[in-house]
DNA sequence: AATCTCAACTTGTTATAACAAGTTGAGATT
DNA sequence: AATCTCAACTTGTTATAACAAGTTGAGATT
């Protein structure tokens, strides 16, 4: 009797998932039905499908019902030549849109001023862009941009993607310093992407350099980690 | 009133937490003073922590209390040219071990099968390794490898990593192809990374090359996205 | 001094209960 | 035929209650 009902009810469940008697966008039985099927009450069945929520295996809709969540990773490629984002998306024949929440001059924080080294000058612009993949929130893409580049191509950069529009203008992406972790949605983060609380989201989190190996744009793309990978390729 | 009451409070306690008046480590008040100091009941104070526990900013111990999870991640490098996990982790002044869980001759499913191109002959070597670092278990290593060099090196494998082992055998890595994502834990990584169900893992997955593309190892690196994170650098 | 016992604390599990708030489709009304 | 209403279903929130099971330290026992 040591392991808990609610869990051996959520394993029960996870298997006859795995094993397909419950297919993707099916409906589970109601937490009723649960309840009488294992004899338990409606906390303990309440208990088993947050389990099953926090695997990621079924997501739950207020006056509907709790249904399995379909498995499908869209990936974005980090291999070396870079290749932009929207293009690698666009590439898999998925749509790809972006809608901006968010574009205006700021003092950025602390570790930003330090990696875009702009200590002396503390202004930079923040863009914030809801990415959509076939018109599906996927992800959120915030970054600072310099001042000056901030300023110069503001028409541009509320139309279009930042990279090609510094390339476009003359300002080649000769490298990009990234760090890719997990973390989970809070508040914000959760509203835009649709998703509960604490949802595991992947952040990218990047620094990329113009020639001169100078810093100009630092930014972090948080994606949905059930909807998301990345690839790379990586050589002797 | 449309915010419910256990996020309410969890929020309360989030930014509390992440305004420092609650440091990293330090114990949250216990459940019964908390249902005293915002009027609610059990119930309502226990959803909030677990709100908490989702969001990754606690954890509880049973007879012990709620404390706050102590933030910061170990990063591993994938920047060309390639370096190895534990050398790359060595270099950071943590110390490196690890404990063999399992090394066994089986027949792998399907895709990996395929990925080994080992379909005619359906064999392969499956070890499992549980990776510490400063003593405390943080990933797990499943690999696949192609069946004479299992054999063949079958001590050394059980020794030291597997691309030591097979560098020193004269089979250089040439290339390795590679996704990131993240998943959630099931019964059995919880148990050797000590995460509840659920907890947040970051998924390394793997093939690796030889001279001429040919496949010889296949595997996972599961840790705790908590405490790891990848690091890269792309170019041009 | 060293060990043992146990009360008092902690979180974990489970049940019962009631109401709130989305969803849906049958049947009444227009 | 189109619209409206509402009962019956779904999951979400919150309260009260009782016991299980780790943890800890004061005080009794050795």
């Amino acid at each position: 009797m040591s392991v808990p009902l609610h869990i051996s009810i959520s394993e029960k469940l996870r298997c006859q998932i795995e094993a397909g008697e419950y297919s993707p966008g099916e409906k589970l039985p109601s937490e009723h039905q649960l309840m009488e099927t294992f004899n338990v009450s409606r906390i303990t069945v309440r208990q088993a499908i947050a389990n099953l929520v926090n695997q990621g295996l079924v997501q739950t809709r207020q006056g509907k019902g709790v249904f399995v969540t379909p498995q499908q990773k869209v990936s974005y490629s980090l291999s070396s030549p870079l290749v932009f984002l929207e293009k690698d998306i666009g590439r898999k024949g998925i749509q790809f849109t972006f809608e901006n929440l968010t574009f205006k001059k700021v003092s950025p924080p602390e570790e930003v001023l330090s990696i875009l080294q702009i200590d002396n000058n503390p202004v930079a612009y923040l863009q914030k862009k809801l990415l959509r993949m076939d018109g599906v929130a996927g992800a959120i893409d915030m970054s600072y941009v310099l001042p000056e580049f901030g300023q110069q191509f503001r028409t541009q950069l509320k139309r279009q993607m930042t990279f090609p529009t510094l390339e476009e203008n003359g300002i080649p992406i000769e490298q990009i310093d990234a760090v890719i972790e997990s973390t989970h949605a809070d508040y914000e983060a959760g509203d835009y992407l649709d998703v509960p609380l604490g949802h595991p989201l992947i952040v990218y989190r990047y620094t990329t350099y113009t020639t001169n190996h100078r810093p100009i744009v630092y930014g972090e793309t948080i994606s949905r980690a059930d909807r998301f990978c990345y690839a790379l390729t990586i050589k002797r």
